[in-house]
DNA sequence: ACTACCTTTTAAACCGGTTTAAATCCCGGC
DNA sequence: GCCGGGATTTAAACCGGTTTAAAAGGTAGT
């Protein structure tokens, strides 16, 4: 037994046939003889053998794989509870197409677009998936500059070229609101992620509607950073006002976590003194004390879709359309009660 | 201006030279005369010239990429701290290499090992990280078959061929426990992290052997699973002991941020009742309430060790050495103190 | 002036596929 | 028995680099 894999030379001359019909025969041409079909794939399937992805490659000038640019910020390199998910269900499309998934953690800054011009010029991806999308993104005319294929997790807000996955974080916001407002909260503030953010502004402005759709006076919302850093800072400031809040929104898991350690610090208990919720559902929510009312989405599906999506456009559809998620669902645990009387 | 990228018969035809005089100038090799070498670039330089991967690829038969699978429990997709910051350090070698990071995020089982043979045979990577590794790591043999370099995140205990990059655990959680001696406790268990890692049965016996050292009866070990609900399950059982533990040291920061919410609802104060300390500083422990008492590694500077080592595998080297990083340190915070009288 | 021997350079093969243009087969029709 | 034409099949070019063997150029020795 040779120690060297097959190549396309190998199960030619045993079909008997040249490279050329091996290739049709693969890649399901049409114009070869059934008989040779067979003939072909038996040879191969005896030989093991399989085509060399970095020969088709170069011929076909494909990479064969999609990339992600996660950007983080250099001083908390910390882990998002959204990305292994979304990896995962990236890659439940990917195997079974052959295809790679290229990742990048960057520092925010210039480091951030270097990365996506390496990845397109080293002809690595064939497209990305544009994360964490910003108002105005700065990405979407340097992809469109790279002519290299993307999709937006999100709806980006000006023009887009691009296909957008779309999980619409406003329902699961409004939920939240709504549960407050039910519990008989009126003094609720926000802590929002950063306003580039468009996930962060989405929640933002479903916080400010809802509560303005229940004639609600909408209290404080602070900037926060999504950072644990961030939240503590955040709540501080809230729990500093003349006539504090009794429920704060997060507009994420981290700072929510955060949020309530800083509360419990200043000697409130959650919920009897506050009340305090996130965003995402990740691990810790449920274990924390109390349990952190939050809002759940599907990351893994989130990944799934957004695979399939820039594979269409990978492929060469032109016309992808927009894909659109179920939105995220309340999840009510014990960190919301009724305002203090 | 046009569209197409230059390529290497391009940049020849320039400079007024063959093909094969580009390709020995640009990877320096020697026979080249000095001045045909500075031809050669300026004209590669003028054109904006970057030799094409796939071609690179196929001829020398190196994917100039290296590849990290992490299996994760499928119910559990949860982010470790580790990662983000890890392959950050990975990334900091790689770019200046032009090489890129394949990830894979598999579910614990048969999809680990094929993901590492869709690696394989794909010929997607020059080079594997093997992290969370395992006692009689079947990956080890499994990699050995395929004949695909390796660096091991921590020392195997069988014999390996791969170079170990070592970050050696028991320190910091000796310091961890010496610390809870010195506040006077006697009662001391740990929550261990699955006995089939090796860096948790590292912190288990570290955590056994410094208290037999210190002359103290060990408490009990629980096992966890490195979640944060087996973390909450074997502090509840701690706590249910007829003579329940002053102080607990979990393996990992997830498992004690858990277990404080645990004890917290089971109406313990911590530390004034119980002293908690975690494994790995995760974002977040430093803001949950009070701050967690944990270990701090460095895992940027993990990545970067194993990049590099791994790399001089990868560039053929035969005996490379082990890499050793200094300990983790203790990080003293809120989560313990002396035990109640 | 001729040979010997380096140094420098090049032409061509090669990596392992895909694709195009042309060759070959096979059959019915006249 | 020969021709036309669709169905199959193949040879060869191509993708863009690397590498090897041989050619070309230069210098020195005699």
């Amino acid at each position: 037994m040779s120690k060297e894999r097959p190549t396309i030379a190998d199960v030619a001359s045993r079909a008997g046939v040249s490279k050329g019909s091996v290739s049709f025969a693969l890649n399901g041409r049409p114009g070869l003889a059934q008989a040779t079909v067979d003939k072909i794939l038996a040879a191969a399937d005896e030989l093991g053998w399989r085509p060399s992805n970095r020969a088709r490659s170069l011929s076909v000038s494909k990479a064969f794989a999609l990339g992600l640019v996660i950007t983080r910020d250099p001083a908390v390199l910390s882990s998002d509870p959204f990305f292994p998910a979304f990896i995962a269900g990236v890659e439940s499309v990917l195997a079974s197409r052959g295809q790679a998934l290229v990742l990048q953690v960057v520092t925010a800054g210039e480091d951030e677009e270097a990365g996506y011009r390496r990845l397109a010029r080293d002809g690595r991806v064939d497209g990305v998936f544009l994360s964490d999308l910003r108002h105005d993104d700065p990405r979407i005319d340097l992809l469109v500059e790279l002519n290299l294929p993307a999709v937006t997790l999100n709806r980006p807000d000006g023009s887009s070229p691009f296909p957008a996955v779309i999980l619409d974080d406003r329902p699961g916001t409004s939920a939240v609101v709504e549960h407050l407002l039910e519990l008989g909260h009126t003094r609720i503030a926000h802590v929002a992620g950063p306003p580039t953010f468009v996930h962060a502004t989405a929640r933002s402005t479903a916080f400010v509607d809802t509560l303005a759709a229940a004639g609600v006076e909408p209290m404080a919302t602070e900037a926060g950073d999504f950072t644990a850093a961030g939240g503590i800072e955040a709540t501080r400031r809230l729990l500093a006002l003349p006539k504090p809040p009794t429920a704060i929104v997060y507009a994420n898991d981290r700072m929510a976590i955060a949020g309530l350690g800083a509360a419990q610090a200043a000697g409130l208990t959650v919920p009897d003194d506050l009340s305090i919720a996130g965003f995402d559902d990740s691990e810790l929510a449920e274990y924390v004390h109390p349990g952190l009312t939050t809002v759940r989405a599907d990351p893994f599906r989130f990944g799934e879709t957004a695979a399939l999506t820039l594979n269409q456009l990978v492929d060469g559809a032109t016309d992808v359309p927009d894909a659109e998620l179920p939105p995220a669902q309340l999840v009510v645990r014990g960190s919301t009660a009724s305002p203090p009387a």
